[in-house]
Formats: C-alpha cells, structure tokens, sequence
DNA sequence: GGCCTATGCATTTTT
DNA sequence: TGCATAGGCC
C-alpha cells in the first residue's frame, strides 16, 4: 500500500486526512494544491471511507480535470469507472444524458457553444423581426447566459423597463426555440441539470446518497448556479472539500463569485479551514512583491506565501521609451538567457490583453526566436470541423435548425437566402424544426430544400451500421465537403482539418472503449457490462438497492448512455481543443495573464504595466474592479519560479493611436528591497508634477549622454546571461567597495552584514542582513551604507 | 455566389 | 492599427 502521506508539509497533511465534513481549504498559488485535492481522494479510499463510486470531483477545464484522473492513477491504482470526475458541464452532460427523459430532453439532445448560440439567437430574432440595432444580438445572448446563471427562467427574471421586458420576451422565446430544436446551450446544461434534481426528489436522493465525497476545484471560479449546483448534490450530509484561493479569483466578468467562499463557510459552519501557505514555486523576492501587492485588497480570507527557497534574485524592473522598445529590450533579455542555456519554453511572456502580443511578436520573429501564443482558434471551432459537425448533428437530430442553417447551402446548391427564408416562415408557421417545414415549401425552392432533405436521409439510412470514423468519413464525403475544398485554391489546410476529424473520431472511439465496429447510432453494449442502459432510474422500482455500483437499474452507473455518435459530438461542444500552435515545441510562451492562470515559468515577463492597461481602464467602472485587477496582477507574479521582469512604456500603440500611460500604480505597492530597477525609478511627482510642457516629453527626458535624442540605450541587465538557476550570491565587489561578509552600518536598519551584491555602477545593490531589520536589498547609490572596520 | 469595400470596433474566457 | 462583419455590386 503506497505511503500517500510521505513527503506532505503539516498542512497539506491535515487539508487530506480531515474528516469527512465540509471543508475549506485555501490554497495559495504554487502550494501543492491539486496535490492536496488527488491524495484526498486516494486516502478516502485507502482508508476506506469512500469508494470510488462514492466521489464525484468537479472542475472548471478539462484540462484540469484530465491532469486529476491522470496523477490519481498514478497515485494508485484506483477503478475510475465509477468515479465523477470532470468539469461542471461534463458532468451535468452526462447526468441529463442519463435521465434524458425526466430532464425533458431529447435522447439525441445536441449542445450549442458559444457561437452555435449566437447564431441561434440571430436566427430568432430575425424571424420576429426584432431591430437588431436596438437590441443586438450579443446583448441578448449575455442577458439569457447571465440569467440561467442567476437561477432565473424568463419567469423569474424581474424586469421593469420595456427594454428589459422586451429581452425577458425574447428569453422565453429562445427557450422555445432551443426546446423545439432538442439543443442546449452551455449555462442551460448546469440550469437543466440543477432543476432535474430540485423537481425529482427521488433521483436527488438517489444521488445525494451516492456522492458521500464532494471535492471542487478553483472554488473560487465558481458562479451561483454552480453553488447552488453543488449544494443541491451535497444535500443536508455530504461533505464538500472545497479548495480554491480568493485571492486568484479572476473570472467576475464571467460570473464567477468570490463570495461563494464566505457563503460557503457561513452556511456550512465549516470548522475546518486549512491554509496552505507554503509555496514551492517561487524564491523569495518573487514572493514578497506578490505578498506586498495582494495585501492592498481588503475582504480577503487572509494569506501569505512563505517559501525556503531563498530570495534569489531581485525583481527587475524596466522602463521603456515606448511598446516596440520594450518588447526589443524584452527579446535582448530573451536572448541572453537562451544563450545562458534557459529553455525557451520556460520563459513566458505575460500581458493584460491580447492586442499586446503583436508588437512583441514581431520583435520574436524577426530576432528568429521560436514562440507560441495561446489563445486563439481551437480545433472544433474551425469553419469546415462545425460543417462537418453539423452535417453529423443533422444526422443524430434533423430538428438542430442550427446545423440545418450552417450547412443547408454548404457546399452550394442554390439554396438562396430567399429560400431559406421561406422555409423558417413555413417552420414558424407549423411550429416545427425546418427540417420538418421541407414538405411545406413548394416550387423551384421546394425542390432544392426537398433535394438537400432527402440528402440528409440518405445520409441517415446509409450510416445506420458503421462504425463512428466510417461515419464522419462517409458524410465529409457525401456532403460535398470534401470535394469543395479539394476544389479551392486554399483549401488543403481545411482538407487536412476534415481528415483530423475522422482520426479524432477514431480516437475518441478507442478512448472510450467502443469496439472499432460498434455503430455510431446504437448505444453499445460493452464487454462486461450487463445492462441495457435504463432511462427514468430505479425510481420505477423502489425495491432496487439504486447505490449497488453493480445494479442494472443504475444508469448512472452504466456509462453507455449515450451512442458513440452522441458522445463525440458532446466532446466536440465541451471540449473544443487545443488552441495551442505548435504544441510541444520549445518555444517562448506567450500569453494574456488570464491565460498563464495555473502554469509555471523559470522566467516571466509581465509587460504593459501602466495605468490604462493593467490595471486596465475599464475595470474602473466595475464594482471591486481595482481589486481584480490587483489579483490578475498577483496571478502574474506567482507564475514566475526565479526570475521575475516588469515592464512598462511611456508610449504605446493602440487602436491606431499613440498613448502616453504613466506607469501602474500597483509599482508603489511592492516592496523596494525586493525590486531592481533596470532604469532609473523616476518618481511619479518628478515626472509629472513639474511637467509644465509636454513638448516631447516621454520620449527624450532621459536620454543619456552620448545617446541620441529619443534613442534608448539599451538597458539589458548586464546579469540576464547568468545561467538559470542562477542566483548564486553575485560575488562581484569592484566598483561597490563593499564584498560578501562585509559588515556594515546604515543610519536607518542600523548593523547588517553583506550577504550578496549585485550590478554595477548606479545600479550596484548590496543584500544587507541587519542584526535587527531582517534582510534587504540597498541600491548602493542611494542608501547610506557605511562599511564597518 | 463570390468578391470587394466600407464600417465599426477593440479586456480578460471556459464550457 | 487591424480585424471581423455587413452590405453592395457584378
């Protein structure tokens, strides 16, 4: 029996072996926190108090949720068949595909993204001829998403002005719409799924009773819906081993709510709430400007990061004249630690928002260093993967009048817009799918639609036994995908794409256990299991014990509640992808802040460090909006394990305009000592209090001697090329007169002894240990060390 | 139907 | 500035 607990520091020893109440664990940033959350659930079942049918673990990405499954069975050797792990939408997926039925659902119910969505809802409002001026269709789209999110059906949703009245009006409609069609979008899978438990109490017991063991992930990313999700699942008994970090909550523009975690505490009476301060990420400077900066938010739950890592090296700060400068300065350093040996992979380049990324590319490609940006297209959002999926989609359910609009004249067959318009007047009128509206249109558009429906048929009937890949294949090709994209200049890319979606089937087929020929339509049978899948539970029959993991009457228990078919275009809405270019390859790693939530890097630049950009100017309007920011701020450093660089520009292109930013504010909130400024620190009043004209200021005023007006020197911290870790005590004492060891005097800290120096000339630094003051960093130019005999 | 131009818009994003 | 989208034109 493998030792779980060796190795774990006293808290993360006491968040796992808890008893089985709520808890609360506060997790700060790089403190082993999937680590806790993995060996919990190894040890519940270890030491018995749990079975693996009994947990259900939830997370926000599948990422995260695939990074759990994965270290837990290589934790130990665990049965994960019936074990719940997965996103909040996976999990509700699978909950409504297994009581379709009581859910009011569908079988072959299909699930809209977030562009699936919007154009349902254009399509809706066009048909009720509804100003989209006045009430834009993206407007309409967040009111609904934030609506279900709020618990609120079109019912419940308090308007008072005609505008609202109006959106509310539309709200209904689109829930018709969407019922009609057998589709749902991402918030009406946690809101279905929330209401199938609240009005079924016998299935809510039934699952209450099985999920003992209630463990979420980043809680504090989790919005009201999913609270209430979750407490609706935790019933009056269940234990929820909540673990999160308030201050690393990022997503309030999203819905996520902070304060479930106050809620949470409050209403649980949670007595356990374990911190976990220890970090293993960063050394010591990194953290104490993290520490510094996150201490200016109030209603924390209170946190600070300690690590023995050591100082290491100072934070580095650098001004540019303007955003190309930066991001040249930014590759100088780059360059440096590539030829120290860093890996380029473990540099990371970090902004507030994505327009940043494209001055700093430039600069990469044309010093020929490799990098990659996240964010992006992802695979299944391609134009020709949705053709593809929604060719499929028709297949599964001809009412999916989204799919039916995207590919109805694609690739062309003369179905106008004229045409189609009459079909959707036809559907409107009989109240059907527009599938179902075909026989209703008549004449030369009749025939067309009526070609292009009995083409889906075809379509329906020939695949009735293949096997998923044959499918996806056999409708690229019948389709016509295929054949117009082998026709179109540039199309070999999108070809290529096509031929992936078979291979993502075929390997989504062997992922999930299907024999290579089971039929893409039927629900299997897989080997070893017993069961028909059986919808609407044992709630029949109250004589069946429902939490036996080898009852038939559990369909929960019976992953094969969906056909091949189904699942793979589920995973496709749930999961759309990678959207990282050239994964894998060593390359500098680009990306917004938001992005780098989670990851780790040897060396990080946050860049854009002005007031306007981070913190960025919007966010003044919002509620809490500073404090956000800070937290985004907080996020940043926290990625960086032992070199840190912050940067700004005076100037800055965007939106096609030049912008003269002063720097953050959230620089007067680090500590002094843990800073290296690259460029001189020019105090905010020097700049700009006596700043009578602005002729040219911003871009010369700091010229050196010997450089030429507007041209800056380049500021490359002469230490960038130490190889990392590099932090060895910099034993350089020429131009200081100070050495290691040396002891010394300052008027202020009082005895110290030198323990490190670093730089030279203006920006020479001494790391002073005083007797009574600590540790600090002195810039030798400006504090008054005296060297004591 | 496809191509071209005019126009508007630009914080962060997973499912 | 640069992209996505919409609308007009051939």
């Amino acid at each position: 029996m493998p030792d779980l607990l060796a190795n774990l520091n006293p808290e993360q020893l006491a968040a796992v072996t808890l008893p089985n109440e709520p808890a609360l664990i506060l997790a700060g940033a790089g403190s082993g926190k999937t680590r806790v959350l993995i060996t919990r659930i190894a040890w519940l079942i270890q030491q018995g108090y749990a079975t693996p049918t009994t947990i259900l673990a939830v997370t926000f990405t599948n990422k995260a949720a695939k990074e759990m499954m994965a270290r837990l069975t290589a934790m130990m050797p665990i049965d994960t068949r019936g074990m719940w792990i997965g996103t909040f939408h996976g999990l509700c997926n699978r909950m409504l595909r297994a009581h379709f039925r009581d859910a009011g659902l569908p079988q072959t119910f299909q699930i809209l993204d977030t562009a699936d969505q919007l154009s349902a809802i254009k399509r809706l409002m066009k048909g009720l001829n509804i100003d989209d001026e006045k009430y834009p269709a993206k407007n309409l789209q967040y009111f609904i998403n934030n609506a279900k999110e709020q618990g609120l059906r079109p019912k419940d949703v308090d308007a008072t002005d005609s505008f609202n009245m109006k959106f509310v009006e539309l709200y209904a409609a689109y829930e018709q719409q969407c019922q009609r069609e057998g589709v749902v979008d991402f918030p009406e899978l946690l809101l279905r799924c929330y209401e199938l438990l609240a009005h079924n109490p016998p299935l809510r017991a039934h699952y209450q009773a099985r999920f003992r063991n209630i463990l979420v992930d980043e809680f504090q990313d989790t919005n009201k819906l999913q609270y209430a999700w979750l407490k609706m699942l935790a019933g009056e008994h269940n234990a929820i081993f909540a673990v999160g970090d308030d201050d690393q909550s990022i997503y309030a523009f999203r819905g996520a709510n902070v304060g479930n975690m106050h809620d949470f505490e409050r209403e649980y009476h949670v007595r356990n709430m374990i911190k976990l301060e220890q970090n293993y990420r960063s050394h010591g400077h990194i953290l104490d400007t993290a520490n510094f900066l996150i201490a200016k938010n109030s209603r924390r739950l209170g946190k600070n990061l300690r690590t023995d890592a050591g100082h290491g090296e100072p934070v580095r700060v650098y001004e540019a004249a303007t955003d190309t400068q930066e991001a040249a300065w930014i590759v100088e350093e780059i360059k440096a630690m590539i030829h120290a040996g860093a890996a380029r992979g473990e540099i990371a380049i970090l902004y507030r928002s994505n327009a940043q990324s494209r001055t700093i590319e430039h600069t990469l490609v044309n010093a020929g260093i490799a990098y990659r940006v996240y964010g992006g297209l992802r695979f299944f959002e391609r134009q020709e993967v949705k053709h593809a999926l929604a060719y499929l989609r028709l297949i599964d359910n001809p009412n999916d009048d989204t799919a039916f609009a995207r590919v109805v004249n694609f690739p062309t067959r003369g179905i106008g817009a004229r045409s189609i318009e009459q079909l959707a007047d036809a559907a409107r009128l009989y109240n059907c799918s527009m599938a179902a509206a075909v026989p209703y249109v008549t004449g030369k558009a009749g025939s067309s639609i009526g070609a292009f429906a009995q083409l889906i048929a075809k379509m329906r009937a020939e695949t009735q036994q293949m096997s998923l890949p044959e499918t996806v294949e056999y409708v690229i090709r019948t389709s016509g995908l295929a054949a117009h994209y082998e026709n179109e200049r540039e199309g070999q890319d999108r070809l290529e794409n096509l031929q992936e979606v078979v291979n993502a089937a075929a390997a989504f087929v062997q992922e999930e256990g299907y024999g290579l020929d089971t039929p893409a339509r039927s629900i299997p049978l897989r080997p070893g299991a017993t069961n028909a899948p059986e919808i609407g539970l044992a709630t029949d029959d109250p004589s069946v014990d429902v939490l036996d993991p080898a009852s038939p009457a559990d369909p929960a228990q019976n992953p094969d509640t969906m056909t091949p078919l189904a699942g793979f275009l589920s995973h496709a809405s749930l999961e759309a992808g990678d959207n990282q270019a050239q994964a894998g390859q060593d390359a500098v790693q680009l990306m917004t802040v938001h992005a780098a939530k989670g990851l780790e890097f040897m060396a990080v630049f946050i860049t854009g460090l002005e007031e306007g950009l981070f913190p960025h100017e919007n966010s003044a309007q919002e509620s809490d909006g500073l404090e956000e920011e800070r937290r985004l701020a907080y996020v940043a450093i926290t990625r960086a394990k032992e070199r840190l660089y912050l940067s700004f520009a005076q100037s800055r292109m965007l939106h096609g305009q030049t912008r003269y930013n002063i720097r953050s504010r959230f620089f007067d909130e680090l500590p002094e000592e843990s800073l290296k400024w690259l460029t001189p620190k020019v105090e905010a009043g020097a700049r700009w209090g006596g700043r009578s004209d602005n002729a040219g200021w911003g871009r010369d005023w700091f010229a050196r001697p010997g450089q030429e007006r507007g041209e800056r020197a380049a500021y490359t911290d002469p230490d960038a090329g130490k190889p990392l870790p590099a932090f060895a005590n910099n034993q350089r004492a020429a131009d200081t007169g100070f050495k290691v060891g040396q002891p010394v005097f300052h008027t202020k800290f009082g005895e110290g002894t030198v323990i490190a120096l670093e730089g030279s000339g203006a920006d020479a630094r001494a790391q002073v240990r005083f007797k009574r003051h600590g540790e600090k960093w002195l810039a030798l130019a400006v504090a008054k060390l005296q060297a004591v005999e």
